[in-house]
DNA sequence: CTGTTAGCGCCTTCAT
DNA sequence: ATGAAGGCGCTAACAG
């Protein structure tokens, strides 16, 4: 592997003029920077990005940390992500955090092998979000609450979400109205279910425990949630099932006990996934600013690295009910 | 940023003692030991992960370079690639390759940033990618043919998947076959359609030039395509869809013009993505073993860091023809 | 405009 | 078992 000096050496200059001509440092002569840049290619030579890193102390880069880089997460989400990120001239990469504490992603927090990170990943605690973040390395998160003054959050507003949802059923005419849960600890969910509440009591609908499964965000959770909703041969008129996947394992659920939707019971959804529209029936749900959650965090992390006073530690954003054939 | 060094003077130890202590390296005394590791702990000390790779000329951790982190990619693939990763100890990272020359995957793949990559991006230009590779730096392409030492190749046999769905339809009674391709400058369209070619000749079918229309393997660009057929005014009775998302697209489109699926026509896709199957009507469609590409892929980077004799340079999977309701 | 040089933070050989 | 010291490849003062 050729280095800077080799490069040099062929060159017939100093290091550090191989190194200005390379990097494009308006201080050197424009023969200079030929003879230079001719020596590179014959030498196929290309700088050792962590030396560089070492020295500027700088990667140029931001992490996406997700939970499963297989998982169907947003994609428009990254997408927001994405385009911000390069717009800004710096690389984006994203890492899994399967593994936990062991996860890359949490070796790329703790090394700090990147300028910035960006979580949607509940397996990595907040101990370790909180003991990276730091000045010039800012961590948003966008999964969970926290208090730091370099951890920055962005979250959509699922409580209002939540309470949409449900009255949205309400409003259809419905009283008895089930709600199947993401995992406890999720944040998400939590607000989720605190819109829910709230909307029965403001209605004068009383909360009844029975109605209330856990589906642990999965469609497989969702499924089995919806199957001992069934087996309890009760079923209330509606369902706000907390994420558009445990709706989906629903759905198969009441296809399978030929318990038709809408006709029997209407469901409605959240999050909006593509699939949503192509399930049968298309699912009522409540769509969240994928995009602009991404962009904006990103956004804020550049910010943040730019020390710019503006920059806030919380930013909320709204959502929208999205109406196909799932609710009657 | 606490370094080593703060670590060594609070612990009142050499650098070097520290260095092996934090390192688990056999061969510091266990109360030096806690020592040392309650300094770190104390300063909240972590590693310099640049320092440590640019020191050991090692990053242990390997690239899954995709042309779009946003699209809809084989999250099989992806899965297979993580675990076998994740098995052999290994950090994973995904970059996007948007930008070609100038993508982070590209900056990834030339200064060498990882110790391996595997590569699903034809955007990456086959310049970057020969340039790049070298003896302990092994890249495993998995969407075009490359010829170099340390450039290795898996791919599923699609010449074979080709001729399969089109004989498949044959074989369903159907004579006027239509295709609709991919980018021409993919190596995977090419390979799926030289499969097609075989299949019609084999079975005594002239192919028919107007029967061949290009999709980009997009679902918009499949929807156009389609459509042109359809304007056409002269349908093929089947169609052979060079991916699932362009076949998504030709279902649109019919479904726009009132021509029914498969009583009308019928189609086969190619993929088997997940959404091919809660399409409707359900996409019959030809499933590549995606999450042994991913395992296959990583296994041998593996293989080709330890040297091993017994790497192939190219290897090869097969296909399955998977039914639903497509086609009459 | 070009060259010399001092580190960035860490690992590791060599002596002790 | 521990310490001193060199150097991985690069950048950026600083001096000329």
């Amino acid at each position: 592997m050729a280095t800077i000096k080799d490069v040099a050496k062929l060159a017939g200059v100093a290091v550090s003029t191989a190194s200005y001509a390379l990097n494009n440092v308006n201080k050197v002569s424009p023969a200079t920077m030929k003879k230079v840049q001719e020596a590179a290619r014959e030498l196929n030579y290309f700088k050792n990005g962590f030396a560089s890193d070492l020295k500027r102390t700088k990667t140029n880069t931001i992490a996406l940390i997700l939970r499963d880089l297989s998982g169907p997460f947003y994609s428009e989400l990254i997408k927001g992500v994405q385009e911000v990120t390069t717009a800004n001239g710096y690389d984006l990469i994203a890492c899994s955090s399967v593994g936990g504490a062991q996860s890359t992603a949490a070796k790329f927090l703790k090394e700090k092998r990147v300028d910035g990170a960006i979580i949607l990943a509940h397996n990595i605690t907040n101990d370790i979000v909180l003991e990276s973040a730091r000045e010039g390395f800012p961590i948003v998160v966008l999964d969970r609450k926290l208090d730091h003054e370099f951890v920055y959050q962005v979250e959509v507003d699922n409580i209002h979400g939540g309470y949409a949802a449900t009255e949205y059923l309400i409003n259809k005419g419905h009283r008895e109205i089930g709600y199947v849960s993401g995992p406890m600890n999720s944040h998400d969910n939590e607000m989720r279910f605190d819109g829910y509440m709230s909307a029965l009591k403001d209605h004068g609908i009383q909360y009844q425990n029975k109605w209330k499964v856990s589906g642990d965000f999965t469609r497989e959770g969702g499924y089995r949630a919806t199957k001992m909703l069934i087996a309890q041969r009760q079923l209330p008129e509606a369902i706000f099932y907390a994420n558009d996947e445990m709706a989906i394992g629903g759905l198969q659920a009441f296809k399978e006990n030929k318990i038709s939707v809408p006709e029997d019971i209407s469901i409605i959804g959240y999050d909006d996934i593509q699939l949503a529209e192509y399930v049968s029936p298309p699912l009522t749900t409540v769509r969240q600013p994928k995009y602009e959650v991404g962009a904006l965090a990103v956004h804020v992390v550049f910010q943040a690295l730019a020390k710019e006073d503006s920059v806030e530690n919380y930013y909320n954003l709204s959502t929208e009910i999205v109406e196909r054939k799932s609710v009657k």
